[in-house]
RNA sequence: GCCCAGAUGGCGGAAUGGUAGACGCGCUGGUUUCAGGUACCAGUGCCGCAAGGCGUGGAGGUUCGAGUCCUCUUCUGGGCACCA
């Protein structure tokens, strides 16, 4: 018996895909286009599952499409700027870039194995010169426009790495390169103005229909719009120039709660009284630690009474002390509050540990007015009684009583009701080399200068070292040595370069046009955006997708995309991970009491306390083996401990290399497994038996398919009840494309596959059905679609041919078989001609034995028929 | 604390309010094979010899009929947050 080879065939394919120029994009005004794009990767040199998954989905897509007539654009490049590269290049001295175009190299060997249908002319990476210069002449654009902006501000510092983090990269008060722990500091930075569009970003969040609601939702939370009250206090006490305090609050119906005022450690009034030592070391020691909220969260409560007092606006007799606190965020708000601890626990907790008082506004309905344990927080639903009333309360809490507070202070004249959103601008400097040089000069007689667009790209030096920390650019004997192109001066260029973000900002609109001699061309971009379907990784729902698509609205706005694209993303579907069991042993060490090892059935292992020193260790899939014992590990029969499925990391070793399995079983199987067992957005484990398996499958439709080419018969008119299986497996398999559920358009092919095995139809009509499967099959497993479509008499590659269309009326069924309810339980069934009317299916339903077996004489006292579903017999 | 998503056989998972468990893995029996593997056939939610009964995290409800809709609840996963 023969059996496939994928290690042969594959390439056969693929060689005949490339000659044909299949994926090749082309702008064809006849056609309607479909652009489908995953998310580019970072080169690290390896491919991985997750890379698998994401690609052969997009892949499936993209297929189908081709076979549905539209002209796709279906694009690979790289997201190949950022730390790795340096942090390889100061370990291995090599230049970034070599380590990099190295990786690239490696990288794009892997993926061509798997027989995507990428358009591989369009290729680039965004540490190519002709890439970034025009993101640099597209930054000169938006800094015209005035999108961009210079202002100083607060930054996590990486005292290790050398460069400010965004807080979404500090994890646990550490660098999440370095893992240093992080320092706040003031620099000036450049910005994108993303702020001002926070409205904009927000509103049109609700025109993403085909976007998960769980990433729109993660959005509009991180853009953050809030209502509230802004105002002023009266201060006393307080230096020239602070006569009057501003505070914004969303909770204005609380405002006779107040019982203290609080600011930032980096309001500006915080900064006046810095002359005081004191002051100066409380600021100090309250900048220890991140900026991010998660940060502050974990730090202790801390402020100083700065002895300044402000006057209640409802009350000018009633002053409050003005502290300095370390929970008070600059970003926000107007970096000053008015603190209520009754109604807000942060506040409650810092007015416990400095003894402020704690007066109450409102008591749960019908509760005495006692001293509080914690904040009261009431829930929408819980009705209160005011104890300290003004006008405008008495109402609920909630909404209302915020919109009446905010009334009443505009009437009264003493505040304004603001809305203010949590986005802050996205600052974009980064004391990197291995980015994209922010392309402006610092010259001492004409201040910042943009450079010239005809001096772009400016490039990175290719003589650089990596011995000493901080940004090579800067200590570069020549480079940042240049004239003003203003003033032709002395002047140096900025060596900060950009954040990585900025590289995937636009790249989908760079595929468009990939070696255009601007950032794009606008005719390609209006042909080809917006993106109709975008695929990758949940963790990119935030910050990614917002920049994307402030950056697609920037490039309208500075001309450089049609209007229609400012929404960059049509669709966007989140993958799932590709998780594998953890395979684990407990090393003992030297002089150690022995113990057991025990798993808590959460993930997690334990050595029993008490017992010493053990080293744990990991296990990669390939050296450990199945055994009546358990799970062992091959080369030593030591028996290992097995943790549940878990994203795969080189950490804990549970990984499989792509390249191994392609070599093992061919990447049609990778393939078929990473989509046939979870639905797409959840994870999917791999499992050696679930590859084999598929590799099994996929063996079996070949022979199936080489026993119909080769056998002789009769030339049979095609089988009615085979052809009817094909019909259905092509209505189901169209719809799980088009549904984003390839787990269920692949079950619809098992379905097939056994319907063709167990047909008693001629060897031509099994060609026939073949010929189908292949159609079907060619988006999941491109390489055996093809073989078996030219075994069967497919003419020319299935990759080029359109898609099957369904006929009708080979899904219509001449008969039905109706199940029969007694009282809602399944009891009985009859099969019916599919058109017979209710009043007769009532006549045989009432005449089955097993009906009146069940009723027993009761009376019938309703009979539903559901027309060709079911019949119920309520007794 | 708030928001979101889930919970279905031994496992991954199917199921426009209409036969729960498609399809796959695993398992059992059989055929082929010297054997292992492969391949093929049959079976496989639970209890029960059977008739039948019970079954979608739990408790109620709506309905002729609920995995699906409603209320409450438990647990799991994810996101957000000293956001004023």
């Amino acid at each position: 018996m023969t059996r496939y080879d994928p290690a042969a065939n594959e390439p056969k394919w693929q060689a005949a895909w490339d000659a044909a120029g299949l994926f090749a994009a082309k702008a064809d005004p006849g056609r309607p286009k479909y652009y489908v794009l995953e998310m580019f990767p970072y080169p690290s040199g390896r491919i991985h599952m997750g890379h698998v998954r994401n690609y052969t989905m997009g892949d499936v897509i993209a297929r189908f499409h081709a076979a549905k007539g539209f002209s796709v654009l279906h694009p690979m490049g790289w997201d190949a700027f950022g730390l790795p590269a340096e942090n390889a290049a100061a370990e291995r001295g090599v230049h970034p870039a070599a380590w990099t175009y190295q990786n690239i190299a490696d990288m794009r060997a892997q993926m061509k194995l798997l027989g995507l249908s990428l358009d591989w002319s369009r290729e680039f990476a965004t540490c190519d010169p002709e890439y970034y210069g025009q993101q640099q002449a597209l930054f000169l654009d938006m800094l015209a426009a005035g999108l961009v902006t210079r202002k100083a501000a607060v930054v996590n510092w990486d005292p290790v790495d050398m460069t400010v983090l965004a807080n979404e990269q500090v994890i646990d008060g550490k660098g999440w390169r370095s893992g240093a722990p992080v320092e706040r500091r003031e620099l000036t930075q450049w910005f994108f103005k993303i702020s001002d569009w926070s409205e904009e970003l927000l509103s049109a969040l609700d025109g993403l229909e085909d976007w998960p609601e769980k990433v729109r939702l993660m959005q509009a939370n991180w853009i953050g719009k809030s209502r509230g009250l802004q105002f002023a206090f009266e201060t006393v006490g307080a230096p020239q120039g602070f006569d009057r305090l501003e505070v914004y609050t969303t909770r204005p119906d609380t405002l006779l709660g107040a019982s203290f005022a609080a600011i930032s450690p980096d309001h500006p009034l915080a900064k006046a009284l810095e002359g005081d030592p004191k002051v100066a070391a409380f600021v100090a020691d309250a900048r220890r630690g991140g900026t991010s909220a998660e940060e502050i969260e974990t730090a202790e409560k801390i402020g100083y009474d700065t002895g300044i007092r402000v006057k209640h606006p409802l009350d000018p007799t009633w002053e409050l002390p003005v502290w300095i606190a370390n929970f008070i965020l600059m970003d926000y708000g107007t970096g000053a509050i008015f603190g209520c601890p009754a109604h807000d626990q942060r506040d409650f907790d810092f007015a416990t540990k400095y003894r402020l008082p704690i007066p109450p506004v409102f008591v749960a309905e019908g509760a005495a007015e006692a001293v509080l344990a914690e904040a009261f927080v009431p829930m929408k639903s819980e009705r209160v009684r005011f104890v300290r009333g003004f006008a405008g309360a008495g109402v609920q809490t909630g909404d209302e009583a915020v919109s009446a507070a905010i009334a009443h202070a505009e009437a009264q004249g003493y505040g304004k009701g603001v809305t203010k959103f949590r986005l802050r601008d996205w600052g974009l400097s980064r004391q990197r080399f291995w980015g994209a040089p922010i392309p402006v000069l610092h010259c001492p007689a004409c201040g910042v200068v943009p450079e010239r667009k005809e001096n772009l790209p400016v490039r990175l030096p290719d003589d650089v070292t990596f011995d000493r920390p901080g940004n090579p650019l800067d200590w570069h004997p020549t480079w940042k040595h240049v004239a003003c192109p203003a003033c032709g001066a002395a002047a140096k260029r900025e060596t900060d370069t950009m954040d990585t973000f900025v590289d995937s900002s636009w790249y989908f609109a760079r595929f468009t046009a990939p070696h255009a001699g601007t950032p794009t061309d606008m005719g390609a971009a209006d042909y080809w955006m917006t993106v109709d379907q975008y695929i990758g990784g949940v963790e990119h729902a935030i910050l990614h997708l917002l920049y994307s698509r402030f950056f697609a609205r920037a490039m309208v706005k500075t001309g450089h995309l049609p209007a229609k694209a400012a929404e960059p993303f049509a669709a966007l579907f989140t993958q799932g991970m590709v998780t594998h069991e953890i395979y684990t042993s407990f090393e003992e060490l030297a002089l150690a009491p022995s113990g057991p090892t025990t798993y808590d059935g959460k993930g997690g292992v334990t050595v029993r306390p008490g017992t010493g020193n053990y080293r744990q260790r990991y296990h990669f899939p390939e050296d450990v083996e199945q055994t009546e014992n358990g799970v062992v590990l091959r080369s030593t029969g030591e028996k290992l401990i097995v943790i549940p499925p878990a994203k795969m990391s080189k950490s804990k070793k549970n990984v499989v290399d792509p390249q191994a399995i392609v070599a093992q079983f061919g990447a049609d199987t990778a393939r078929w497994f990473m989509l046939s067992d979870s639905p797409p957005e959840r994870d999917v484990e791999w499992t050696a038996s679930g590859a084999e398996a598929t590799a099994k499958h996929l063996s079996r439709v070949w022979r199936l398919a080489d026993e119909a080419a080769k056998s002789e018969g009769p030339a049979t008119p095609a089988d009615g009840a085979l052809a009817r299986e094909v019909a259905k497996a092509t209505r189901d398999v169209t719809a799980a494309i088009t549904g984003f559920a390839f787990n269920k358009g692949i079950a619809a092919l098992y379905a097939l596959t056994n319907a063709v095995s167990r047909s008693d139809a001629g060897p031509q009509a099994k060609r026939t059905a073949f010929r189908a499967m292949a159609q079907l099959m060619a988006p999941f497993v491109p390489h055996l679609a093809e073989e078996v479509w030219a075994m069967c008499g497919g003419k020319g590659l299935v990759a080029a041919a359109p898609w099957p269309e369904v006929d009708p009326a080979l899904l219509v069924e001449d008969v039905v078989t109706l199940p029969i309810q007694i009282n809602g339980k399944r009891r009985s069934e009859v099969t019916v001609p599919k058109d017979m009317a209710a009043a007769e299916v009532e006549r045989l339903v009432l005449a089955d034995e097993t009906v009146q077996k069940f009723l027993a004489g009761q009376p019938v006292k309703k009979l539903i028929v559901v027309p060709g579903r079911i019949v119920n017999v309520v007794a």
